[in-house]
DNA sequence: TAGGAATTGTTAAACGTTTTACCAAAAATA
DNA sequence: TATTTTTGGTAAAACGTTTAACAATTCCTA
């Protein structure tokens, strides 16, 4: 495809030899002043690139990272792989990330595209709580975290989330304290761990109260404004003693909010609401939305230290909860 | 780092010949029913994975396209990451992910990173108009084409844009039409082709009504909504007669809001507003917002489209502009 | 002046694939 | 039976680097 130039053309250009070139390309050998400035000027003149392949074949590095993330583009991502490419530039990192839009399937394929050495480690957001196939991976010594959500059934394999049980807690202790006492509850996906871990904290606070649990409160649909749109409906159609509702999701939230004003109830007043995530907007609409606020760019960073740690200590299997904090504004009604 | 199964290996535990089992993994040549049979077995037993480096090193075909994109992550340019995203698992590529986050020297680093034989071609988002680095690396043969924005003096460069002089020009003539005379303009940056071409859209709408253009209408911030809200208050401030506000990028149309209302101004009755692009929540903010709708997902199939043409013949050099329309809610005054 | 240190550079093996050319054995044909 | 064809398989070169081991100069030092 492209016109190749390879070392050994700088060096039969320069009268050196291939060795003398990647010495002077590296640093790794002392080289006289003169053929240095040789050697570079025909680097400069054919604007010449190592081969990043045969490097890394060679020498078993390849100072790239894989990134397959499962999750619905919402702004919670999008923060964290933020975050991830930050600090995976400080630390002169490539990313190879791959988006695998919740497919099982794709998933799989892509942890075998990205074992085939061209990354040194990978960061997995997986897509259902099904990890037993990447346990051949482990033992082949591949370092693999799980960033946002995780299998529990995976044992030694590291963790990067936000403190979700907490959040649920917080939040929900929230609304309680403003008197409410019916909590509907909207939800993307039942089956990942954050989901799982914010209603156990829902429950906690719940108990803490003396409110039985009402699996009935819970209404799901998945990820987008418009499924939310249609679960919040369905819920308070349903349940019609609920005064409040906590939305597990970023792009749920507006959905819920835009079916409250659909059933002509007023936020907070008739309904009140908590979010869950920071997306844009969260200030401006009407009401301004509280919102359980997750430091997205923290987890990223965090996720990509947590990687280089499995990577130089294949040993590490610690699980890192990031705290979360309630960031209060008009619609729970304060 | 991990522990390394390698053809040799596959192919001595099978008592087979390294080629033999290249070509079962291939299927680039017919071998016996037994073998093939006892050559798999080895292969999933250890769960092997054929170096994509070796291989691509040596058949100089990577299946893998750069992805540089420069631009602050607000959803336009999420969606159109995905929409690249899916058409080339479509095509069973590979992307390897760069953020440059509007960094001149990052996307220069990056683009020689790519250019050392990790990819196909690349798909670039420049961070300035300022791509002069670019053509020696188009001299070698490396496929690149421009999306979202591009530098109008790099000839035979194809591009993949949004058609943002139609969108200014319908955006503007809307408001227009409503019987403003006055529109302010917020902007982001003012050295990239759509900021340029959506102002030189707005100008053509005034043209027609015979409406000179004023420099002084325009202010500027870069990107995010706090710098939005800053540089709205002080246009407001400013230009005391202006009664419609158009926001040419996303999360600043929130800034603008925000400003809106603390000013104590009401939307649209003393300002209208018209915001870009498609951030989660137009809808429900109070008032809903009308804005300039960009498909960003189409942007971004089609940049990937356009990236396999220049890879399949070179001479490829079209612009290619995607149309956009008016989603018109209730801020516009509508 | 001999001998050892620096200094500067090179040779060649290795990394893990693919693929061309070649070969042996079996099958088909005359 | 002798010859050709087909089938199934392999040896080895090549892709573009890095680096250990070695070699040739020049420079000191006693």
């Amino acid at each position: 495809m492209s016109i190749k130039v390879t070392m050994k053309d700088i060096a039969r250009e320069a009268g050196v030899s291939i060795a003398t070139v990647s010495h002077v390309i590296n640093g790794t050998k002392h080289i006289s002043e003169n053929k240095r400035k040789l050697i570079t000027n025909v680097i400069e003149k054919y604007n010449y690139v190592p081969d990043t392949r045969a490097k890394s074949l060679r020498n078993a590095v390849t100072k790239t990272a894989g990134l397959v993330v499962s999750v619905f583009p919402d702004s919670y991502v999008t923060g964290i792989v933020n975050g991830i490419g930050k600090r995976a530039r400080e630390l002169d990192y490539h990313l190879l990330f791959i988006n695998t839009n919740e497919d099982y399937d794709y998933e799989k394929e892509s942890i075998k595209l990205l074992s085939s050495n061209i990354v040194d480690g990978i960061i997995l957001t997986p897509s259902e709580m099904n990890l037993g196939y990447i346990q051949k991976y482990m033992k082949k010594g591949l370092p693999i975290i799980q960033a946002i959500r995780y299998d529990p059934n995976i044992p030694r394999l590291p963790r990067v989330t936000a403190d979700d049980f907490q959040a649920g807690y917080d939040a929900t202790k929230h609304l309680l304290q403003h008197g409410h006492r019916k909590i509907g509850v909207i939800i993307s996906r039942t089956n990942i761990t954050p989901t799982i871990e914010r209603i156990e904290g829902y429950k906690a606070a719940l108990t803490e109260y003396n409110i039985p649990f009402d699996e009935g409160l819970i209404e799901s649909g998945f990820a987008t404004e418009k499924n939310a749109l249609i679960a919040t409906k369905k819920l308070l159609n349903r349940e019609k003693e609920i005064t409040a509702l906590f939305v597990l999701s970023d792009l749920m939230t507006i959905g819920a909010m835009q079916a409250i004003t659909e059933l002509s109830l007023k936020c907070p007043d008739d309904i009140a609401l908590i979010g869950f995530g920071d997306f844009a907007g969260a200030a401006i609409t009407n009401p301004p939305i509280t919102n359980v606020s997750l430091s997205a760019e923290t987890i990223g960073r965090t996720a990509f230290d947590v990687l280089l740690n499995k990577i130089n200590n294949p040993g590490y299997d610690k699980h890192i909860q990031i705290p979360t904090s309630l960031m209060i504004r008009k619609s729970c009604g304060c």
